[in-house]
DNA sequence: CTATAAAGCAAACAATCATTTGTTTTGTTC
DNA sequence: GAACAAAACAAATGATTGTTTGCTTTATAG
């Protein structure tokens, strides 16, 4: 039943997912569920608080050896990429529906969000960067880059036929490069 | 009309706006809006139109004069947020209403949304990167981080009133810093 | 003043929305 | 197998959705 809320809030977004469509998603009635989330706003946090701990495991996972900065901060981007892109519906969720879009629970929303992106307010502490660098700002923006990438990303070359074949990128390839885009600058 | 379209779509979204809402934000009845438009469908894609115009033009402005190619890009990027940051509801939608929001249309939002993009493809074959980089995901990787600026960018400090006072960030100072922050690798 | 078209009003349409209520089924425990 | 609670059904609630229709106002010309 979650499963079928986070496919299709993932899918449609908040507004345009109806309470039927879960419900029929699901084998059940509207009605049904009702016993289970006292409104569509709870259904929604749920799904969000496990979209949270999903992306959160996965990176923690990733970052459970140690090594360098850099290649930590690469390993968390491509446990996020991975989990986003392919795994997980709940993830997505937290990417394609914004606390604006549900006035009722945008703070509770906004403090799952910002659990999450701990991790990385952590891992960039430990970067050698350049001392003027804005580490909020560089952190806004790979995050902004992620997260942005799940509307452009597609796993296979499903697109236009015609189109000149592009190498297949991958999650992991991915964070490899934006990573990369961005480590070298201290070398400057 | 388009203006009050344009406002509420990048306040609440596509599908939680409804047409009565857009009716009673410019003093007219629902159904007076269909003399004009003949669903909302084509409501949105006539923003979205105005929208890329309103983009295009401000970063076309700001690629007047020559430059070196680093500067023009960061030229690009700052009145590209300067654009959607503070002056228009209408590049608010191309970022907050993404194309699979709206099935009927989302051709014609594709369309109109790589018309604009194509701006930065050029800035980019102009820009002197070492011959293994990516430009393609350059490209997706820093457009990725101006759009999403949308959803954690403020003017004023207007936040929690207890926080520490933060550098107050403007578009400009946010494109330098973003561009500054890929530059350096060429240097490596 | 009159013809003509553009623009907006008034009122409804069926469909769908989130949600509530009372009842029935299902599964568990004694 | 009786008692009991959890879970789902069946059916309806009033509100809101996008859209249509016919009529009236407003502005533009001749």
């Amino acid at each position: 039943m979650l499963d079928a809320a986070a496919r299709l809030f993932a899918a449609k977004g908040y507004s345009a997912t109806s309470m039927r469509d879960i419900a029929e998603d699901c084998d059940m009635l509207p009605g049904s569920l009702y016993y289970h989330f006292a409104a569509k706003e709870d259904l929604l946090v749920a799904v969000y608080q496990a979209g949270v701990r999903e992306l959160r495991d996965a990176v923690r996972a990733a970052l459970a050896h140690p090594g360098e900065p850099w290649a930590r901060l690469e390993a968390a981007c491509a446990a996020h990429l991975e989990t986003v892109l392919r795994n997980s519906d709940y993830a997505q969720v937290l990417v394609r529906v914004l606390p604006s879009d549900v006035p009722g629970a945008a703070t509770r929303l906004k403090a799952l969000r910002s659990d999450y992106e701990e991790q990385f307010r952590e891992l960039l502490v430990a970067l050698p960067l350049p001392a003027d660098t804005d580490r909020r700002i560089f952190r806004l923006m790979l995050l902004g880059a992620l997260n942005w990438s799940r509307f452009w990303f597609s796993e296979d070359g499903a697109g236009a036929p015609k189109a000149r074949p592009r190498r297949r990128e991958t999650p992991k390839s991915l964070a490899r490069k934006f990573v990369t885009m961005l480590k070298e600058a201290q070398h400057a």
